[in-house]
DNA sequence: CTATGTGCAAATCTTTTGCAGGCTA
DNA sequence: TAGCCTGCAAAAGATTTGCACATAG
């Protein structure tokens, strides 16, 4: 298939593909454009997708699948699992608390500091921590 | 079709069912029995009905799927979201924190008291919390 | 008897993969 | 040029659903 020329990607966009190592094709680029010029964002591979489109970055599905998926092992990018059969990416890489509406399956970052891990668990033999994920269900009164 | 008499299930499953006002079929109450006897455990759809299989229940998979729905809409089960498209579900069904084993994808109970809220967070406007989801990541060193 | 449950298979939905060709370095 | 990327469509895996029949209360 015959691609357009690059046209898409912010510098910064550029630097933040660059760090990782990662080749900056035009879909990468348009894609990270997307989620580093957006501030923190939770988003699907759809909701991405979506959002692709309409900004006329031309993608497929599988690519989008496939390049998130790339962020996240370089690092660029984490994976929040809350609700079943659906990935959510984060924007923001270090550990920290979100709030879940159970509603309308949205998801946010909580405050920063609103949770505080008081004691650290007695972690198994020969085992060491990854990350620590905190989700706080939230339900409308 | 044409179902086997009533054969399965301990009077503690029985319990278990009525507690919540659902109808002890056979089938439910042999899988009441297999999680409520099995003491604390956190297991898959799939997990359950190879357990069901050679324990002599005779339930579709299908059913394992529906009944597990029906046991947690009905608070005696507790869902666990930790891994991409799959569900876990966790007879206990209070708050508390789990370890995640990177490795094998397997679950356990953190001890208890391992991990202390020290703060709870600013709820926004008009919402209350359901549940705080505390989930540590562990990777083998 | 009547509302619920159940089994089976087909349908959904999200995510992954195989392949042929395009493109970055 | 060499190897990484992409698009497309098909595959895969988990969970849900439609329908006819069974069964608990």
């Amino acid at each position: 298939m015959k691609y357009a020329p690059q046209k898409f990607g912010s510098r910064e966009a550029g630097r933040w593909l660059a760090r990782a190592g990662l080749r900056p094709t035009r879909q990468r680029s348009a894609l990270a454009s997307l989620l580093v010029e957006g501030g923190n964002r939770h988003l699907t591979a759809e909701a991405l997708f979506a959002e692709a489109q309409p900004a006329g970055a031309d993608v497929s599905l599988a690519t989008v699948y496939n390049a998130l998926r790339a962020f996240t092992d370089a690092g660029l990018l984490r994976e929040v699992n809350i609700e079943a059969g659906r990935v959510y990416y984060d924007t923001r890489v270090d550990d920290h608390p979100h709030f879940y509406y159970e509603d309308d399956g949205s998801i946010a970052d909580a405050p920063a500091g609103s949770v505080r891990i008081a004691a650290l668990p007695d972690v198994p033999e020969g085992c060491e921590v990854a990350s620590v994920d905190v989700v706080i269900r939230l339900r409308r009164r």
